[in-house]
DNA sequence: TGCGGGTGTTACCCCCGGTAACACTGCCGG
DNA sequence: CCGGCAGTGTTACCGGGGGTAACACCCGCA
């Protein structure tokens, strides 16, 4: 018996259909099966298949849904007025409290599954691809960098977007700070805090290369 | 027709079985078939499960063989008598010569297939697990950092990795600079050249938010 | 002679992404 | 009233992935 249930047509049933993923997604994180989505949205794949074409499609349309959000968020945060610290806090804060808010959803923007191997093996995924954009151009617009401005905030840009988002990976996994105290720690790091520390008077003794076999499984030397 | 064949028991099966390995992933990229590993060795699967258990198993020797090199590499350089900033040029430079020499064995390391869902989702692969740890033992040792040294340097750890994975991919991939160039932008970074930096003038008609509408697909809005 | 361990095989399982091919409903124009 | 068309839905299948069972062969050794 087809055409039963569920809201008829109230909203778009592509809609409807992406809802469902995203129930699923923040059950079973990225990676979830294209039979689990159909499932929980009372269909079977072809139908999901009609719709998105692909999983990829599917996954696509999921992202950008959340991703307008995020972007829209730090966007924001990077134009906001404030003393240039305090700016670049308030992104990190944006990002933090955004993938602390609902961890799965920002798995599934920052880890997507792999599938697609057209020169894949990018560590951004599209959605943090944009937000480094928006860093660069806000780097690029706000700060004086002379001559090699356009190549620093672009390499900055992704590096940052990188760092924030390892940095925020491990603290979401562990928790070891309140979400201020990360804050701190990675501005911090932005400041040049680690160049500009003393040096600890025993560091010398480490100078000497530390030679600590790996003890573990028998292998052999590596292919050249 | 078995027991035929290429060096029959001159070096232990295992290692040439991950030589074989070794030569598919070159070809293929990470997410390189069982079967074609098999292929190439010249076998068939069974022979692959019974030596590695499992496809974890056999992507995590072939890790290890190469981890180790590119963490003493690391190691090494982060234990090099040198100015701080030579230093930590010293250990970017060693990594992004380590990509850019061999890019399918790194990207093997950095960027391995998910497979594992138990509490997946972490921006770093196990190599850089270890290197990140590396980082965070050399920093607290090395730096006085005060009180916070220990949250400090395994937030700095992370970060740093992760940064320099996100921006040596793209570098990998664009190439819009030569490595030295690339080394000091990072270590620049690092040293707190975005905070000193001057405020260009125009920086503050940015200052409003910046109403741009996405134009691109109808989608709707975000769910919360 | 018989046994154990290493090498190898074929054939199979289940699940996944993706695709026919077909069935039913409702609407809209001739 | 009929025919088409668009949308929703189905079952059944394909190819290929990881992973396994069952069987076959060789060889060294007590």
């Amino acid at each position: 018996m087809p055409t039963d249930a569920t809201s008829p047509t109230g909203e778009p049933r592509r809609e409807q259909l992406l809802n469902a993923a995203d129930r699923v997604v923040q059950r079973d994180g990225p990676g979830a099966s294209m039979n689990a989505i159909a499932a929980e949205a009372g269909i079977t794949k072809p139908i999901l298949y009609r719709h998105f074409g692909d999983r990829n499609g599917l996954i696509g349309a999921l992202t950008e849904r959340h991703t307008s959000g995020l972007l829209a968020a730090v966007r924001a945060a990077l134009n906001e007025p404030l003393e240039r610290r305090d700016r670049v806090e308030h992104v990190l804060d944006t990002y933090l409290a955004a993938i602390e808010a609902r961890p799965q959803v920002y798995r599934l923007l920052t880890h997507p599954e792999p599938g697609d191997p057209t020169g894949a093996g990018n560590a951004l995924a599209p959605a943090l691809r944009q937000i480094a954009d928006e860093i660069s151009k806000a780097v690029e617009i706000q700060v004086d960098l002379g001559a090699d401005g356009p190549l620093l905030s672009e390499t900055w840009g992704r590096a940052i977007t990188g760092m924030v988002l390892a940095a925020g990976d491990w603290w979401l996994e562990q928790r070891p700070c309140p979400r201020s105290r990360m804050v701190q720690a990675l501005a911090d790091l932005l400041w040049g805090r680690l160049a500009a520390a003393a040096t600890l008077p025993l560091a010398v003794v480490q100078s000497t290369v530390a030679a600590r076999p790996p003890a573990e499984s028998p292998g052999a030397g590596p292919t050249g």
